[in-house]
RNA sequence: GCCAGCGUAGCUCAGUGGUAGAGCAGCGGUUUCGUAAACCGUCGGUCAAGAGUUCGACUCUCUUCGCUGGCUCCA
């Protein structure tokens, strides 16, 4: 059997266990209205509408229900029948008439098991008892059909495997996630905290958080400067008119934070920051000779979430975007995205952040004008651009309709991250809307004036979000050039403390961030938490090392290098740290 | 924002309709130690906030705030 035969085997199995799960749910709700019960990666839902909440304590009972089920060994039998007979079986079933009416066949499928009855395309295994190892894991509300607009149904979700093994081995992993949440990472290292006073989705950074920030910082301006950007700063406000300008405004109301009013202006935050960097291009009129012209910045951006979709520094309210915009002609475009995207793959390498790196292709939707700005030609000429660099760079891409900003598509960059999930991390936009409104403008060879397309593009993303990356790719291990502590010196007793303190100096002074633990613990104390706080170097020092300036260097994968002068550790440390070298030994 | 759950000391967590406990951290000592937790003592909580029920609420009810898992949305 090969793996698609088994992998639709698996699916089979799941989506038998939501219809066992249904049945369940029905034997104890009578009049349970159902939603819809697909599978989904490792298992399945079903959404139902129940007389009441469901409460965890029903999972257990839920599930013991599907086990007598299971063992009764009823068949799954199918069914065709037409519409008119579908719609008297399941009339008192609302949500299931509204699927037969947007039914194209004339023939509906049902499949029965037990006393449950479902519509249902199937296929099904033939017997209950051919579901394996399951586990019910939440309740969760969910909207009928995804809207907001309509009811909000209760889904259980369930995952299901063929062996027991499989699904504790599911179970540890999901132990292992939560444990690299970058949430509780990030309260053991003391790198970011929450305060009610200041807000939700508003992270303070810590001393410690700050320098991981500062470091990437630091690193990306340099590398973006070494490329040709120029970096600037611009406000974090301005003029309401700004954004009606640029066009923002109608699309990111719901996402922008009220104006406020100051002295005769209108004032707001601002949730995106081209707009800014056209206005300092457009500062004074451009020849065609200073295109391509980049303009880069740390860019804090405010954006108003719902609370619930708030979640640690992966979403917040207020963000700093590595972004940057390139104003060029458009024969110039794919010479530019090819740049942005080295870029990119260049500074995800350094990070180390390349798990599962592939290349959306987001186009529009031209039919919905609403939502995307009007210009066919624009738009074809774009998609092409941006699928003729994709197509060049053999990158591993895929397309997706309905997903590119008003103002035209673009190349988003997914990771997915360590529990699994896909996320966009970095994107570059293709934009023929922005000059248009600003009336951008250079004078070309000939003399003429002229109309630049802008090229949109983060180059490591927004930081918090990427600092959320990082901690969750190392558990909190960081590479040493980011690590807020990079060598902790620890004397065996406190009479080598006068040496620690002399090593302290010497690192200090070449840049190394360094401390000594002069605590008054034993040095079994003192190495266990440098170990829990993921210090890349320990560095011990008793009579020995005193006497023959020398280190004993424990690395925080537990190994310990051999004896060598302290000379040698300093050069060695301070290459570490300028190659930003990923793993720990060089 | 919506649905559900949770909120006890700085952290991790016990506990119960009769006005709170442990370990770690902190602090004060003792100890001067060779690669992941020395020993003794001690401080610390309007049990998220407010209102209600009750003779009595951390416990039951309601409201608010925050967090978690989903839904919707998204850098």
């Amino acid at each position: 059997m090969d793996n698609i035969e088994k992998d639709e085997k698996l699916d089979m199995m799941r989506h038998s266990a939501a219809h066992v799960m249904a049945e369940a749910v029905q034997s104890m709700f009578p009049d349970a209205k159902f939603g819809i019960g697909p599978t989904i990666e490792y298992g399945f839902y079903y959404d139902f509408d129940l007389s009441r909440s469901l409460s965890p304590e029903d999972l257990p009972l839920i599930e013991a229900k599907m086990k007598e089920i299971v063992k009764s060994n009823s068949p799954f039998l199918k069914e065709m029948v037409s519409k008119e007979q579908a719609r008297k079986l399941f009339a008192n079933q609302p949500y299931k008439l509204e699927l037969i009416d947007e039914l194209p066949e004339e023939q509906v499928t049902i499949y029965k098991q037990g006393n449950f009855t479902d519509m249902c395309r199937g296929p099904h295994v033939r017997y209950t008892s051919a579901i394996k190892a399951f586990k019910l894991i939440t309740i969760a509300g969910a909207y009928w059909r995804g809207s907001e607009k309509n009811p909000m149904l209760q889904r259980i979700y369930g995952v299901a495997f063929n062996t027991q093994k499989e699904l504790d081995e599911y179970l540890i992993r999901q132990e292992e996630i939560k444990k690299r949440d970058h949430r509780k990472i990030g309260k053991d290292l003391d790198l970011f905290v929450f305060s009610d006073l200041i807000g939700k989705g508003l992270p303070i950074f810590t001393e410690k958080g700050s320098v991981i920030r500062r470091e990437l910082e630091r690193f990306v301006v340099d590398e973006e400067i070494k490329r040709g950007y120029k970096h600037v700063y611009t406000p974090d406000l301005a003029k309401v008119e700004l954004y009606k300008t640029s066009g923002h405004y109608p699309y990111y109301k719901d996402t922008m934070y009220p104006v406020m009013k100051v002295d005769e202006d209108e004032l707001m935050l601002r949730p995106m920051t081209c707009p800014h960097h056209y206005q300092y291009y457009a500062s004074k009129p451009r020849s065609y000779k200073e295109l391509p012209f980049r303009i880069a910045e740390l860019a804090k951006q405010f954006r108003y979430e719902k609370s619930g979709e708030l979640s640690g520094l992966l979403r917040v309210r207020s963000f700093c975007l590595a972004d940057a915009h390139i104003i060029c002609k458009s024969e110039q475009a794919v010479d530019e995205i090819m740049q942005a995207l080295d870029l990119i793959e260049y500074a995800a390498n350094v990070l180390g952040l390349n798990a599962g790196r592939r290349y959306r292709l987001s186009l529009g939707d031209r039919k919905d004008e609403k939502k995307y700005y009007k210009d066919d030609a624009a738009w074809d000429f774009a998609e092409n651009v941006l699928r003729r660099v994709l197509i060049q760079r053999k990158a591993n891409f895929f397309e997706a309709g309905n997903e590119a900003a008003f103002y035209g598509p673009k190349i988003d960059i997914q990771m997915k991250n360590f529990a699994g999930k896909e996320d966009t991390a970095f994107t570059v936009q293709y934009d023929f809307v922005g000059p248009k409104r600003f009336k951008l403008a250079y004078i070309d060879s000939d003399g003429k004036e002229k109309e630049p397309i802008v090229i949109h593009r983060s180059s490591i993303g927004a930081i918090e979000r990427t600092m959320a990356f990082l901690i969750e790719h190392y558990a909190g291990a960081f590479p040493v050039w980011l690590s807020p502590v990079q060598a902790a010196i620890i004397p065996v007793s406190d009479q080598h403390l006068g040496y620690a303190r002399k090593l302290e100096a010497e690192l200090k002074a070449i840049g190394v961030r360094v401390m000594v633990d002069d605590r008054n613990e034993r040095m079994n104390q003192k190495i266990r938490e440098a170990q829990l706080q993921k210090i890349p170097y320990m560095l011990v020092v008793g009579d020995k090392e005193s006497a023959d300036n020398t280190v004993s260097v424990r690395l925080r994968i537990g190994e310990q290098l051999p004896v060598m002068s302290f000379e040698e550790f300093k050069k060695k440390i301070k290459q570490v740290i300028n190659d930003r070298v990923n793993e720990l030994k060089p």
